[in-house]
RNA sequence: GGAGAGGUGGCCGAGUCGGCUGAAGGCACAGGUUUGCUAAACCUGCGUAGGGGCAACUCUACCGAGGGUUCGAAUCCCUCCCUCUCCGCCA
């Protein structure tokens, strides 16, 4: 959510953002419904302190044992008033909130402008794409046949694009979330945590999921809960309402979850094996920092992702997504993509994102920066480190040998127990 | 699921029969005085948001959230949320 004087202050920017951003929040009518408010509070107020005035004369005149009867006519019809007024300003209010809460967060001035993933920047590739000396294979097609990916008798369970793991490949996943968490933790300093996955309404439109994308989620009808699309939403929302001492700042937490997405309108393209699947796994990192900082702190989350990719030694690239791919509450982001040889294709197993204080100011989040000085709001930031479903297609694509085996990396075999699946 | 208790400022905590209580008191914090240093003591200040004024300042709202009663609500009524205790049920 952006600041209702910036916007005031602001509203070229803004506007230019909502488009930028391919949005449609209507900014005319939040800035006439703003200025209504403003005419309405200097009425109401005005009387509110006639009112406050009044009663205190009433007050003291029951106590001397006066009448006030007729204080207490007049001030009758001021409440009524008032009351009218105060409706009135509820409802401009009410519809402030809600375009509010439908403006999008202003891309920083280093991402590129454009309308499309097409106009995402190359920022940095890693390694190597590797060679084969037979016709590398897709993963729908060796996870299968290993039978370490069953992708039929999942469909059966829960329907189409749902998958189950068994044998080694259940003990990869596994090894996989324990491996990434141990990194963040032991080596880039990240607190681990465990979180819900189903959550109140109000959690989701904190991080910013709602209310643009509610169709996009499984939901608990009876009970108006949702199951998270990413663990950055209960991450996030555990320190709503909370003001941090500076000291405490940069907060870092990595966790594991599930996450469920229904997908909806996303048939057709990529979602064919493990590409695009409606529960997955991802091991999460969350920030909370200072204002001044959130941008050293983005380029420090990409390469805590990205890390993994190169102990693996999967090739990569990093990306800027641009103003028109970047997503509603995000002011920069990242993508990294892994090459899958399989497949021929670069999957997105990460996205490190800078929120400023769009995120903190939903959910208000602050620190003081002085002891003295006024609370402000945090800057959030989340990144996967790393998505597993896309990770598994690289490793796979990538460890597969002529035989139609995976080896499994060196720094994996202490947590599968394995060498190489077969 | 049933019964009860409670939710007040950064934290703890008091608020009588509704009326100088935006909220006593304490802690923490900031500035100052005293002091050989430290400690202690003392004084002053210290919530958030929104209006108006160049400014000193002033007005309004906020005591879990939202409604209601009333001239006037932290205090009374209703709904919801959360926390705790006991009982029931159950991994």
């Amino acid at each position: 959510m952006l600041d209702i004087k910036f916007i005031r202050e602001n509203s070229d920017k803004v506007r230019e953002a909502i488009k930028q951003k391919r949005d449609h929040a209507d900014l005319d009518k939040l800035l006439k419904l703003d200025e209504e408010r403003r005419a309405l509070v200097q009425k109401a107020d005005n009387l509110k302190a006639e009112r406050n005035r009044v009663s205190d004369q009433i007050a003291t005149l029951k106590k001397s044992g006066q009448d006030a009867s007729e204080d207490i006519l007049k001030m009758r019809d001021v409440s009524e008033q008032i009351k009218q007024l105060d409706e009135g300003l509820r409802s401009a209010e009410s519809g402030i909130h809600e375009i509010q809460m439908q403006i999008p967060n202003i891309p920083h001035e280093s991402v590129p402008i454009g309308t499309s993933e097409r106009d995402n920047v190359l920022v940095r590739e890693w390694g190597k794409k590797p060679t084969f000396d037979f016709e590398p294979r897709a993963h729908w097609d060796l996870g299968p046949e290993l039978e370490v990916v069953d992708f039929e008798r999942a469909s059966r369970l829960s329907g189409s694009n749902f998958v189950s793991f068994s044998g080694a490949g259940a003990t990869l996943v596994r090894s996989l979330i324990n491996f990434m968490i141990d990194l963040h933790v032991r080596k880039h300093g990240y607190k681990e945590v465990w979180v819900p996955i189903i959550l109140r309404r109000e959690m989701m439109e904190g991080t910013g999921q709602l209310p643009k994308l509610e169709e996009d989620m499984y939901r608990i009808e009876k009970d108006d809960l949702f199951m998270i699309p990413t663990a950055e939403v209960p991450i996030t929302n555990l320190h709503r309402d909370e003001i941090f001492d500076v000291e405490k700042l940069p907060i870092k937490y990595t966790g594991y979850t599930p996450c469920f997405r229904r997908e909806a309108g996303s048939y057709g393209a990529d979602t064919r094996g493990l590409m695009r699947i409606h529960q997955f796994d991802k091991v999460e990192m969350v920030k909370f920092v200072r204002a001044e900082t959130s941008y050293d702190e983005l380029e420090l989350l990409v390469q805590n992702a990205e890390e993994i990719l190169q102990i693996f030694n999967l090739p990569y690239r990093v990306m800027t997504l641009a103003t028109g791919d970047l997503s509603f509450a995000a002011a920069k982001c990242y993508d990294i993509e892994v090459y899958a040889p399989g497949i021929d294709r670069w999957l997105e197993v990460s996205s490190c994102s800078n929120f400023e204080d769009f995120q903190a100011r939903r959910m208000n989040i602050r620190y003081r920066p002085d002891k003295s000085a006024k609370p402000q709001f945090v800057h959030t930031l989340n990144g996967s480190g790393l998505a597993l479903p896309r990770l598994l297609i690289a490793l796979i694509e990538t460890y597969q040998t002529a035989e139609g085996t995976i080896i499994i990396p060196e720094p994996l075999r202490p947590y599968v127990g394995l060498d190489v699946i077969k």
